[in-house]
DNA sequence: TAGCTAGCACTGGTCCCGCC
DNA sequence: GGCGGGACCAGTGCTAGCTA
């Protein structure tokens, strides 16, 4: 078990490019219980890890679950993104396989008449993406603008936005957001059946 | 319940190694 | 030689288990 949290762990770090000490001080744990950490030797407490996992970030959960052998995935077929559901709203997330990933970038598509609502949990980071087809109204902050094929937007998402389909065809976006969010980066969003509108313009 | 003991996580310091 | 990164070691503190 010990093993197996140190290999996962120094997986995580030199996926993201950090040092034992640099993460040591962002942890607040030191840099020797890292070392025998990823030694194997100790198997660090509940409070220890989540303080360590908090900085990479990544929850427990997704850290005993995550596939190592598979992290290091390049290319992703469209086909085989996994799809989730918010609502109407369909949304594909590129690189759901690594938990460490420092974004998340988004394939979403937007029924008539879908909207993420008027209260999208505000979060600290930062969003862009770009309409690829269809008409969607972005509202981020006290602002309203409807955007077409090839318009973007980038806003801190510490700022309430929402995304609303007043149109009356499917919006197909992709969005970029960081931090990377546990699952997707707007709420709610479940693996349920799609309604009725699944948008099968794939 | 209180005292003792062993085990373990964790810390601080240090050493070794590679790189510039 | 200085610096950064990783590993090692001795000591500390906490906790669970055992015994009276």
């Amino acid at each position: 078990m010990s093993d197996d949290v140190g290999v996962r762990l120094r997986a995580l770090r030199e996926l993201r490019n950090i040092s034992q000490r640099e993460l040591a001080r962002l942890s607040g744990v030191t840099h020797s219980s890292l070392s025998q950490i990823e030694q194997g030797r100790v198997s660090p407490s509940v409070s220890s890890l989540k303080k360590i996992l908090d900085v990479i970030p990544i929850s427990i959960g997704d850290f005993f679950t995550m596939d190592i052998e598979r992290a290091d995935q390049v290319f992703y077929q469209y086909a085989e993104l996994p799809t989730r559901y918010s609502g109407d709203i369909l949304y594909r997330l590129v690189g759901a396989d690594r938990p460490a990933r420092a974004l998340s970038f988004l394939i979403e598509t937007y029924p008539p008449g879908a909207d993420t609502g008027r209260e999208v949990a505000a979060h600290r980071g930062e969003e862009t993406g770009l309409v690829l087809e269809g008409e969607i109204e972005v509202t981020v902050g006290g602002r309203t603008r409807h955007l077409g094929p090839m318009d973007t937007w980038y806003f801190d998402t510490n700022i309430p936005h929402r995304f609303r389909n007043t149109g009356r065809t499917a919006c197909r976006l992709i969005s970029c957001c960081t931090p990377a969010q546990p699952d997707m980066h707007r709420s709610e969003v479940h693996e349920e059946t799609p309604p009725e509108a699944e948008l099968n313009s794939d």
